[in-house]
DNA sequence: TAATACAAGTGGGATAAAGTGGTAAATCAA
DNA sequence: TTGATTTACCACTTTATCCCACTTGTATTA
């Protein structure tokens, strides 16, 4: 399972280490898309194949599903991790999460965000001041 | 799989490269069709047979099925890739996506969308603005 | 408690591949 | 046959990938 917070820096050729923690879990390449609110997501390549042959048979005619689709798999990237445990952050999706240089891992079950620290840590105090209200209303559906 | 977006340049012949991650997937030769929303669609040429059919049974009323085929069966142009990988973008396609110069090539699953960069760029911000109804689709996918 | 060893993270340089532009040859039409 | 247009080939530039070395932090042992 992936868990855990970690805090790397991304060079001036994108690269960037993946928590050594993570790597057996992720095996050799991964797939980086687009996540939501600014963030992106990492899966593992045989966990993303199922993600996507889903979206795939979303229907081409509509246009809520083109659009979909456009939106995850058009910006998705199959990147390798290389000898020393690094990957390459694609200029698109660099630009997207408006990472700079100090970068957070966020492992969460079964994937793994990607944030730029100052987002992630203006995003984390955002959810600590509602962490009241949002335990009241997850406690009224059941989930804890 | 198809995915991933890449930015290349369309030359004064209207040659452009083919994004090397999709050759091997392309095979050496595609088929290049109006898309919609003004982008044009490209298909590896053994999987185009198999969309023509899907497309000429859609149940549309018999007028509305007749224009929608004319209008991607009629586009549809047969192209090889040359020896390092380029096409050639045949002219009235080039113009119905009011290409330029600069192109996003973008994966989607089993087709290539070839959009002009700034009618991309348009799109793309317009797609990000319903992020949330994007989420919630995801979740009932399992996706997140 | 200090020294050493190991593992993880970071940085830079060399090599290979991809992208782009141009010229020569071939084909077609007038 | 000549001119124009298309196709194939070649060469240069830029970008990406791979490999090696250094630094930092943590853990273990004397």
């Amino acid at each position: 399972m992936l868990i855990g917070e970690f805090k790397h820096r991304l060079d001036d050729k994108k690269r960037i280490s993946i928590p050594s923690k993570f790597r057996s879990i992720l095996g050799k390449k991964v797939v980086i898309t687009k996540g939501l609110d600014n963030c992106l997501s990492m899966y593992p390549l045989k966990d993303w194949n199922k993600i996507a042959s889903q979206l795939g048979e979303l229907s081409f005619t509509q246009s809520d599903a083109r659009n979909f689709n456009r939106f995850l798999l058009a910006s998705a990237h199959e990147v390798s991790i290389d000898s020393v445990g690094r990957i390459l952050i694609p200029e698109n999706l660099c630009s997207f999460a408006k990472i700079k240089s100090k970068v957070v891992f966020a492992g969460i079950y079964n994937r793994v965000e990607i944030w730029d620290e100052t987002a992630w840590e203006s995003f984390n105090e955002q959810v600590s001041k509602n962490a009241d209200s949002i335990a009241e209303k997850l406690g009224q559906i059941g989930a804890i």
